[in-house]
DNA sequence: CAGGGATACGTAAACGTTTACGTTAGCAGC
DNA sequence: GCTGCTAACGTAAACGTTTACGTATCCCTG
């Protein structure tokens, strides 16, 4: 067995409690017996028990990751973004990987409830009246990373996907363009998808261009449905010059699309995609994309819990981030 | 406060020992009783704390995956295999991105133990001697998924790469090709770099063709370094008329570049690519690629571990996945 | 009807910490 | 020399479970 506090206090000639208290530092010992015990507890090997930390402490330093799929692209980036700022200051990151489902959503609350975590992120899944009432019954602090909740208040972190959607089109107009579609994510998204439809609408009208719903079409924000999106487009309105991909994934398929239809990018029609993710620079060219700071977004989520967890706070200021549009090789500029 | 098991048992008028029996259907209770602290569990909504249950049981239910990036591709979806089957089996697992940071991952290695887990699993990533002590020291049981240690026995499970690379570029012979390049992996990478390099050398001289040093080079697995391989190929041996790459990445990044440099794929250069990770079927055109069936071997990862954990056991037999290989469009039959 | 064996519980110790509280010793101040 | 204060500890309760062990009841058997 490993050794435990008691093996310690025992060798060491002291006290339970003042093991406990050099190794938390917390005054209340001499440098000599501080000495003393440091020593024996190298010479041990003694690694404190967090279980038995955490249920005097209330405390587990761990917390919840709920997320649609790990293995997404942009999702694991802000993973990423979480895990590596959980680590900076010793919190470990439990994931969920929901997969879109309801009830194993529940399932992992209820689990995520049991294991004590002292707090819960959740990345880029919508949020059910339900989730928020359990969130409330389990007492937990939760931030939302990428996602928000419209019928209550949960603190979020994401970009203003509207203004942001805008900044795409405007920036595809400024390069000359009017005949502009849009592949859209899907129809009944309240976060990715709706709001950067209606930023694209809005550019264009504050352009002075009509909106024309036949250059609208709706995916899944994945890569076939890209491909089906731009099969469409092209179908239904021929005469577009350039088309705002809410996603990369979406854009890399019309590019394929594209490529198999013999249609050269950005020559004869120009691409946006949105994210940046790892896909933006390995496309064929390289995909012009608006930026999400994705992992940022990540790192700050994990910094607002915490601040949640630290101050006892039920809530918190959300936040919003910048975007920015990177430059790469899928639109031209039209004289 | 949320009730415990104190609270169960005091308005249900038993003992805690007989809620702690129902609550995990150990016998020893009649049916009635059986009912009424189920309804008084319903009632007040208590959920066993996890922390607690440790303790004692010296199970914490909760496993630690240490992975060198969340966010790659291929990695993410080894992991996404290991959570899908800890969650269906009810572990919870704590992810810890090591940036293949040794200082890191020992760090990491000592929260584990102190949260005690109940087992690890490290993917894709070198093992040192040091880990390998670490592990002993801890005394819980480790798995290896895409990864293996040399000089102990460790667990693990993966695909033999030197045959999957033999296979990969014996499939190219079998197209007629002769002169066949490799972009490699790292030059000292033992799992991932030097097997696949000896398997595409031993497929060349079984089939009577003679292994140019010009014909290979290494890159570190990434796209850029796919880019800078076949620049260098085309450099020294402009000869080749299809390239093994040691990673679908580093593929991506040859058809980027070739692209750049007007040659057609597969027309005059055929590529063929190895994980067959989600940026296969995004490429242009679609990649021909060795797959390696990532998300099971997360499964069978997991599974090996509980099945150690279970038995008490040290170890357990290691497992070899197949690979096969997958047809797109970036290989070209030679006649 | 004595004896034995289930069955259905309850009691209390144990898991490894943290921490409120108590105790002792030393020393300053008067 | 007494009071009071502080530093440096130690004692023990508490955290919420599991589980070994004890006990009362009931029934069966001979």
């Amino acid at each position: 067995m490993s050794p435990t506090i008691r093996d310690v206090a025992q060798k060491a000639g002291v006290s339970v409690a003042t093991v406990s208290r050099v190794v938390n530092d917390r005054p209340g010992y001499s440098a000599e017996t501080r000495n003393k015990v440091l020593r024996v507890i190298e010479e041990l090997g003694y690694q404190p028990n967090a279980l038995a930390r955490g249920l005097v402490s209330k405390r587990s330093r761990t917390v919840g990751v709920l997320i649609p799929n790990i293995s997404s692209m942009v999702a694991s980036e802000m993973l990423k973004g979480i895990e590596d700022a959980a680590h900076t200051i010793g919190q470990s990151v439990i994931v969920c990987n929901t997969d879109n489902n309801g009830e194993r959503t529940l399932e992992y609350l209820q689990v995520l409830k049991e294991k004590q975590v002292d707090g819960i992120i959740v990345v880029s899944a919508p949020i059910t009246p339900l989730y928020h009432q359990k969130f409330g019954e389990m007492q937990v602090p939760v931030v939302l990373v990428s996602t928000r909740y419209h019928d209550g208040n949960l603190p979020f972190v994401k970009v203003d996907d509207e203004k942001a959607a805008y900044h795409a089109t405007a920036y595809l107009i400024k390069k000359g363009h009017e005949e502009i579609g849009m592949i859209a994510g899907s129809k009944d998204d309240r976060i990715a998808g709706i709001p950067r439809v209606e930023g694209y609408r809005k550019a264009l009208s504050d352009h002075g261009i009509p909106i024309r719903d036949q250059y609208i079409t709706y995916g899944n924000f994945g890569f076939q449905s890209g491909m089906a999106g731009l099969e469409r487009l092209l179908e239904a309105a021929p005469e577009i010059t350039a088309i705002f991909c809410a996603s990369d994934e979406m854009a890399a398929g019309a590019l394929s699309l594209a490529h198999r239809r013999g249609i050269e990018i950005p020559d004869r029609l120009s691409l946006i995609g949105y994210d940046d993710s790892q896909l933006a620079e390995m496309t064929i060219p390289p995909l012009t994309t608006l930026r999400q700071p994705l992992c940022q977004m990540g790192q700050e989520g994990l910094t607002m819990l915490m601040a949640m967890i630290e101050e006892g706070k039920r809530t918190i200021h959300s936040k919003i981030l910048p975007y920015t549009i990177v430059e790469r090789e899928t639109v031209r500029e039209l004289r």
